[in-house]
RNA sequence: GUCCCAGUAGCUCAGUUGGAUAGAGCAACAGCCUUCUAAGCUGUGGGCCGGGGGUUCGAAUCCUCCCUGGGACGCCA
């Protein structure tokens, strides 16, 4: 189905082969053939650099090899048009353009699995992300987070891994005696007491609505309760609607998870007792005044790591061993966590932690995202997570749209600091990317919707030799890509590389509409190749689309 | 003080196994609608790739030292 890597990898063989007929260097010693596509259209379509990595082995100038190497290529072996050697040694490569045509039929036959690949082999991959405690509104920097995890996970999942999506629900730990504490002040007040929030409470407009609610609802039953009993109430009632809300605004932003796994169960499970069991035979646990310590210094953290605190309580991070321990027991083979910026010195520890547990330390990756800075009006918009000022997920989706900040979320390397530019996602016009895009793929509707009404497509032999202008060369080609560009984003971890290429291919299929008139009367059969060459675009566009989880309207 | 991320065009950013003349969008300027959606297209200008040193045939990319911005450094979560 990949054209493309098929041909690649033909020539990069001959090359290979090439170069050992030479004796020139021992095959062992014979680095991997490297083919990139030159910017310059002069330079072909490929270009290896192999002579001047072999300068060193071939102890003679890199021209010289590449000519060797030139001379024992066998040509039509390759399906090689044209060879020669450029600048100081490199070999440029053009081949025979007529494979481009025939992505058309398998583009469509393929449909919207077209880019799919089995590279990952069901490689078994969980992702986990957001996870953001369930004591408030989701921010942007949850965003961000979601909108690049779901990205990666739909990316992966077509270049061929079994990925499972994780929510990691924070409703152990003190955070939700807070919450508790917090919706009783919201409560109290809401009956008129004079009731202050706790310090490390939660100020969120959610939480104050949680307290109001309930102060409509049961009026004032809870005052004259016993202390214990009613914040047990309000911390299952506090949690069940803060969880409620996450996962639906979550859902409406286009995200849903495989799986909700909840902190307690590990306490109700004894999974955090089994799991320190199996880090005390490693000898790296310790007692030193009052505590149990792990020696994560043995792994290459700054520091040794408390487990279990003077006062008998677990720290944070022995739950989330003990969780970590429970996902590779499911038999993950790699386990990714999305994290905000802010929890980057976190990793040295849990990867000690993974490491201590007999696995790689690649088993776990961690991607680092950093944060978001939102401008409207060109000024930074000042937010404050403490006062409850932050601007929500929910909000933003409000302001701007999902697609737009599916868009924009996608749009960036996930370590690059964003700046999201509310008046810019808002705007229907030409600086937006995501219109321009979603505009590329409605104006192919458009056509094809034409088409239909006039009856194109009533026959169904199609020349597709007939799409060889230098544009639509162009535009074929970098459809060709498209299962590369998966490949590439899924291996690096890198989703928006699937942005930009949406990106390109739609300037390509604008400035392609603007040239050349698809739907012309007077020449059918180019205009039924143009049309299936529409539908391979339209394909290709929404493909790409759907992974990065924006909508690929018919028409604007 | 230590660690992480970033520093590329006026602005926001690509450039992810080191390659030929460093790219895109926006902004600026000049053009294109009796023709499938002008939410579009075409062209022009714009750069000491933060700075110094190093590695090599070749560095925005790798190493090192500085500078600037952001973040993290708890028996918090």
């Amino acid at each position: 189905m990949d054209m493309l890597q098929t041909i690649e990898k033909q020539i990069k063989e001959e090359i290979m082969e090439a170069v050992i007929r030479t004796q020139l260097a021992e095959k062992n010693d014979i680095p991997n053939i490297i083919l990139e596509k030159p910017k310059n259209k002069e330079h072909g379509d490929y270009a290896t650099n192999i002579a001047m990595q072999l300068t060193k082995i071939a102890k003679q100038a890199p021209r010289k090899t590449a000519e060797a190497i030139v001379n024992e290529i066998n040509r039509e072996k390759a399906g090689i048009t044209n060879i020669e050697i450029a600048g100081p040694g490199f070999i440029n490569i053009s081949i025979d353009h007529s494979f481009l045509t025939k992505l058309v039929p398998t583009i469509i036959e393929n449909g919207d699995t077209y880019g799919r690949s089995d590279k990952g082999q069901n490689h078994k991959i969980q992702v986990e992300f957001v996870s953001a405690n369930p004591t408030g509104d989701l921010h942007l920097g949850h965003a961000r987070g979601a909108a690049y995890g779901d990205a990666l996970c739909n990316v992966l999942d077509y270049a061929g891994f079994q990925v499972e999506r994780e929510y990691y629900i924070n409703d152990a730990g003190n955070q939700i005696d807070n919450l508790a504490r917090s919706v009783e002040a919201r409560y109290m007040q809401a009956l008129g007491k004079d009731w202050e929030i706790p310090e490390d409470g939660y100020h969120g407009k959610d939480v104050q609505k949680i307290g109001q609610q309930l102060a409509i609802e049961d009026g004032d039953k809870w005052v004259q309760v016993d202390e214990k009993e009613r914040l047990k109430h309000f911390r299952k009632h506090g949690l069940k609607l803060e969880l409620d809300k996450i996962k639906s605004d979550l859902a409406a932003f286009g995200v849903t998870f495989d799986n909700w796994f909840s902190e307690t169960s590990l306490y109700e499970e004894d999974k955090i007792t089994e799991a320190l069991n199996q880090l005390q035979k490693t000898d790296l646990i310790y007692e030193e005044d009052g505590a149990t310590w792990f020696e994560s210094t043995a792994y290459h953290d700054d520091k040794d790591r408390v487990l279990v605190k003077s006062d008998g309580s677990y720290t944070y991070l022995t739950p989330d061993i003990a969780y970590h321990k429970n996902k590779l027991d499911r038999g993950f083979k790699t386990l990714i966590n999305i994290w905000g910026a802010d929890h980057h010195g976190y990793i040295p520890r849990m990867k000690a932690a993974i490491q201590a547990l007999g696995y790689e330390k690649d088993t776990l990756e961690v991607e680092v995202i950093q944060m978001v800075n939102l401008f409207e009006n060109g000024e930074k918009v000042k937010m404050s997570k403490r006062t409850g000022k932050a601007v929500t997920l929910r909000q933003l989706m409000e302001e701007v749209g999902k697609d737009a900040m599916r868009y924009f979320f996608s749009m960036r390397s996930g370590d690059s600091h964003l700046d999201f530019d509310m008046d810019l996602a808002r705007s229907q016009s030409t600086e937006n990317p995501v219109f321009y895009v979603q505009y590329a793929h409605a104006r192919i509707c458009t056509m094809l919707k034409q088409a239909e009404e006039k009856g194109w497509f009533e026959d169904g032999a199609v020349d597709y030799s007939l799409l060889k202008s230098e544009k639509e060369e162009e535009l074929l080609r970098k459809l060709g890509e498209f299962p590369q560009v998966i490949r590439e984003a899924a291996e690096k971890r890198i989703p928006h590389k699937v942005t930009q290429y949406v990106f390109d291919v739609s300037t390509l299929l604008h400035s392609y509409y603007n040239a050349e008139k698809v739907l012309d009367d007077e020449k059918p059969e180019q205009t039924k190749a143009r049309l299936a060459f529409m539908k391979a675009v339209r394909i290709t566009i929404a493909n790409a689309l759907r992974l990065i989880g924006v909508h690929a309207p018919e028409q604007m």
